[in-house]
DNA sequence: TTTTTTTATCAGGTGAATCCTGATTGAGCC
DNA sequence: GGCTCAATCAGGATTCACCTGATAAAAAAA
C-alpha cells in the first residue's frame, strides 16, 4: 500500500480545526501530522512534522494565512499550500496565487472538492474553487482595463516609481539619494506627478497611490 | 448497548460542517442525523430527522442561528440546542441564553469541549464555553461600552482633530485659518502627534489615519 | 487643597522643502 | 528636420517644517 500523505493543518478556531482533521483522516491515504493555531507557529511547524501540504486558513486573528505565505513559500518551496477562506469572494485569490499559493478553497465547499484539492496540488496543480475562478476572471478584466487608464496611461514609469516612494514617506531628498539623481529632478517630478493627477497637496497623493495600488496601506 | 443520540448540525460553511460531522461521529454514543446549511431550513430539518440535539452556528448568511432559536424553541421545546460562534467575544450569549440556548460553544474551544457540551444539554443542563463565561462576568462588572484603544488613548481631541485635517490634505495654514488658530499651534500639535505616533513623514500619517478610521480611503 | 501633569496655545529663528521659471539631452514620430 | 515627450538639472523666491523655548488653564494626582 502506498505510504499515505501528511497533512499540517493551520487554523485559529479549535473546533474547526478539530473538524478539518477528523474530515481528512476520513479520507483514504491522508494523515494529518501537526496542527497550528496561527501563523506565527507555521514555519516551526513545518520543521517539526515536515509535512506533504499545508492546509491553512486565511483569517486568523494574529499572522493570517497570507501573511506567511511567502515566508513558508521562501523556506519550503516545493511544499504545496491549500488555503482556506470564509468569504465568498476573489479579493485575497490573485494575492494568494502571485505568493505561491497552490490552492484556494471557499470553507462552504463540498468535501469532495478538498479531496481534490489535495489531489491536485500533490500532483503539482493548482485547484481553485469553480466558484471564485469565475470571479477571478472577472477581477482580472477588470484589473486590466483599471490599471491601463489610472495609472500607467497617466504617469511615466519614473514617475510612477517615484510617487510609489513619496507615498511611503521618502522625502525628496532621499529619493534623490537612492536614485542618484540630483533633488532638482525630483522636486521636477514631483511637480509633474501633481500636475497630471491634478492634486496639490501630498495627502491626496498618498490616498491616490493606496487606492491604485501603488503602495499599500 | 446504549442507543446512539441523534443530532443535527447547521453551518453554512459546507467544509465546516463536514468537519463537525466527522468530528461528532468519531465521539462514542452519537451519530450525525442530519445536516443545514441555514437557519431557514432548521424546523424542516427537525421534524425530517428528529434528532437528540441540535448543534448551530451563529453567524450564517441567511438567517443566523439565534434567529431560529425561538422558532426552534417554540415547536420543539424539549430540545436541546448547542450554538457555536466565531468571535470570541459574549455579545450574544446573553440575547442566546434568553432565547433559550442549552450551551454557547467558542468555534475555537476543544473538541472536549463539545462533547462536554453534548453531555450537559442532553442532561438538562446549560454549558457555556469557560472563555466566555469569564467574559461576561468582566463585561457586567465595569460596562465602560466602548473600546478606546488605539487613537483615543493616544491622541487627545483636539490632536485628533487636526490629525484629521492634515491626512485630508490641508495644510497647517488652512487648519489655523479654520480653527482660528496660530500656524505655530498647528505646527506644535502637528510635532505633538508625530512624536507620539512615532511617526516622522506626512505619509506615514496619512496611512495612520486611514488605518484608524479618522479619515477615510 | 496643593502639586504635578497634560493640554492647548503661541513665538523666534534656522534650515529644509517647495514652487516658479527656466534649460538641455535623447528617443520616438510624422 | 521639426515636433513632442521623458528625464534630467539650476537659480532664486517663498513657504514650510522643525527646534527651542514659553504661558495659562484644565485635569489628575498627591
Amino acid at each position: 500500500m502506498q505510504e499515505k500523505k501528511r497533512v499540517a493543518l493551520v487554523d485559529d478556531h479549535h473546533l474547526v480545526r478539530a473538524g478539518l482533521r477528523a474530515l481528512v483522516e476520513d479520507l483514504a491515504g491522508y494523515d494529518v501530522v501537526g496542527e497550528g493555531a496561527d501563523g506565527s507557529e507555521v514555519l516551526e511547524l513545518i520543521d517539526d512534522v515536515n509535512p506533504d501540504v499545508l492546509v491553512t486558513d486565511i483569517a486568523m486573528k494574529q499572522v493570517s494565512g497570507l501573511d506567511i505565505l511567502p515566508e513558508v513559500k521562501k523556506h519550503h518551496p516545493g511544499l504545496p499550500v491549500i488555503l482556506l477562506t470564509m468569504h465568498n469572494t476573489s479579493d485575497y485569490l490573485q494575492t494568494a496565487i502571485e505568493r505561491g499559493a497552490n490552492a484556494y478553497l471557499l470553507k462552504d465547499s463540498a468535501e469532495v472538492e478538498l479531496e481534490l484539492a489535495l489531489k491536485a496540488v500533490l500532483d503539482g496543480q493548482i485547484y481553485i474553487s469553480p466558484k471564485l475562478s469565475e470571479q477571478l476572471l472577472e477581477t482580472l478584466k477588470h484589473d486590466d482595463s483599471k490599471e491601463e487608464t489610472s495609472v500607467s496611461k497617466v504617469l511615466t514609469p519614473r514617475q510612477t516609481e517615484i510617487l510609489k516612494m513619496l507615498a511611503e514617506g521618502k522625502g525628496t531628498k532621499e529619493i534623490a539619494y537612492d536614485l542618484g539623481l540630483s533633488v532638482k529632478t525630483i522636486e521636477s517630478h514631483r511637480s509633474q506627478i501633481m500636475e497630471r493627477l491634478q492634486i496639490r497637496d501630498l495627502a491626496s497623493l498618498v490616498r491616490f497611490a493606496i487606492k491604485n495600488g501603488i503602495t499599500d496601506l
